[in-house]
DNA sequence: GTCTATATGACGATAGAC
DNA sequence: GTCTATCGTCATATAGAC
C-alpha cells in the first residue's frame, strides 16, 4: 500500500485538502541521498530513539539494528549526538517544508485545511521520525538545538500567518490567531505521541479529522 | 499569587467553566502526606525527570537536588524506578480525579467545558509533574506501566462519555465522539510539552482558550 | 570500512561506620 | 537515617589488525 493515498472521497473542503495534502506527502524518504550504511545507521537510530528515547538508546542498540559493531558507527558519524542532530535537522526541515508548501495554496481557507491535514498526517505516518523531532529536542546539544529552533520558529510563524489570512489579513500576533495556531500545531505534534498503526485511525483519517475540527475553531474572537 | 485563582471574568459559559475548574484545582499538592525527606527526593526527582527525562537523570542529580547522598536515597526508595512510579502513579491519579470530578457536573455542556478547562490548566500549572506523567510513561517497568495504564484508560473513557452525553447520549465509541475526545485530551497533554510560565499564556488563559476551542468542535458528524 | 579488544569514566546500587 | 567508600556493570569512544 502506498502511504500517500487518500482513503476517502475527495469531494468537499476536507476532501480537497486531503488530496492536496497527499501530494505534499508523496515519496517521503528523508534519507535517500545517504550512502547505504549511513542510511542503515540512521534508520536503526530512529527506531531506537523513538522507542526508548535518545538517552536510553545505547550505541549497541544502534549497532545491532544496523548490523554493525559499535566501532564501525564512528566511520559514519562522529558521535551519538551527531546522529540525533542529523535526524532532528532533516525531520524539522521536512515538517517546515510541508507547512510552507501547504501555506502557498489559495485561497487561505484551503491553505489552512491542507496545512492541518498534511501536518497531522505526517506525524502519524512518520511517527518515529516525528517523535524524535518533537520529543528529543531537549536532548540536542546547545548549538544543535539552536539551529533546529530556527526551523521550529519558522514553522510556527507560517501557521500564524495562514490563520491570520483566513481571518481576513489581521495581525498574526493577535491572541485569537495565536491561539488557533498553537492548537493546530499542538494537535498535530501530539499525534506522534499516541498514534499507532494498530489503532482505530489511519493517517489519512487523522488528517481529515483534525482538518475538520481545526476548521470549526476558525471563529475570530470578539476583540 | 495563589495558583488557583481565575484571571478573567466568570460570566459566560467559559467563565463558569473556569470558576468550576479552579475549584477542582485548588490546593494541588500531591505530596503533602509524604515525610519531609521523601518529599524532597520526589520533588528533586520530578524537576530532573521533567528537565532531562528519566533516563538522563542520575541518582547523583536527585541526591544533589534533595541535599542527600546517593546512598541515603535508598532508605526512602528501593530504586530509581520506584521514584518514577510514585510520581507517575500519583500524577495519573490526579489527572483522572480532575476529569472525573468535572464529568460529574450538570448539564453535560458545563461538564465538558469544565473538564477541558481543568485538564488543560493542570498540564500548564503542574507541567513538571505532567511531563513525567505523559512523557516518561514508556520508561516505567512493565508491571508499573500496566497499573498506570488502567488510570489512563479510565480517563479516556470518561472523556468519551462526557462528549457522548453532550451529543445527546449517543454511543461513546462513535467515531465523531472518539475524535473530539482524542483531540481535547491531546490538546491538554501537549500543553505540558510547550508551556512555559515565561510565555504569553497563563494557565487560566490556556484553560479558557481550549475550553472555547473545544466547544466549537462540538458539532456531531453526519453519521 | 569493518572487526576485536580495550581505555576511561559514570552509572545504579551496596557495605559498613557513625 | 546519613555518610564515605566502593563494587560490578555498562556506557561512549578509541587503537590497531585485517
Amino acid at each position: 500500500m502506498r502511504m500517500t493515498e487518500v482513503d476517502g472521497p475527495v469531494t468537499g473542503d476536507a476532501g480537497r485538502a486531503a488530496a492536496a495534502g497527499a501530494v505534499l506527502l508523496a515519496g517521503d524518504d528523508l534519507w535517500s541521498d545517504l550512502p547505504p550504511t549511513a542510511r542503515a545507521i540512521v534508520v536503526a537510530a530512529i527506531d531506537s530513539f523513538a522507542d526508548r528515547g535518545f538517552h536510553a538508546t545505547t550505541l549497541r542498540h544502534i549497532a545491532a539494528g544496523s548490523g554493525l559493531s559499535t566501532a564501525a558507527l564512528y566511520v559514519h558519524f562522529r558521535s551519538k549526538d551527531d546522529v540525533l542532530f542529523e535526524v532532528s535537522r532533516r525531520g524539522h526541515a521536512r515538517a517546515l517544508g510541508l507547512v510552507r508548501a501547504a501555506a502557498a495554496g489559495e485561497p487561505a481557507g484551503h491553505a489552512f485545511r491542507t496545512l492541518v491535514y498534511a501536518f497531522s498526517r505526517w506525524h502519524a505516518e512518520q511517527r518515529t521520525v516525528a517523535r524524535v523531532v518533537q520529543y528529543e529536542f531537549a536532548a540536542l546539544g546547545p548549538e544543535h538545538r539552536e539551529q533546529v529552533t530556527v526551523l521550529r520558529r519558522a514553522t510556527e510563524r507560517i501557521v500564524r500567518e495562514v490563520v491570520a489570512e483566513v481571518f481576513g489579513g489581521v495581525d498574526p500576533e493577535r491572541p485569537d490567531v495565536r491561539g488557533v495556531a498553537t492548537a493546530v500545531l499542538s494537535l498535530g505534534v501530539d499525534v506522534a505521541r499516541w498514534f499507532t498503526p494498530s489503532g482505530p485511525y489511519t493517517p489519512d483519517g487523522i488528517g481529515r479529522l483534525y482538518c475538520e475540527l481545526a476548521e470549526r475553531m476558525l471563529v475570530p474572537a470578539r476583540v
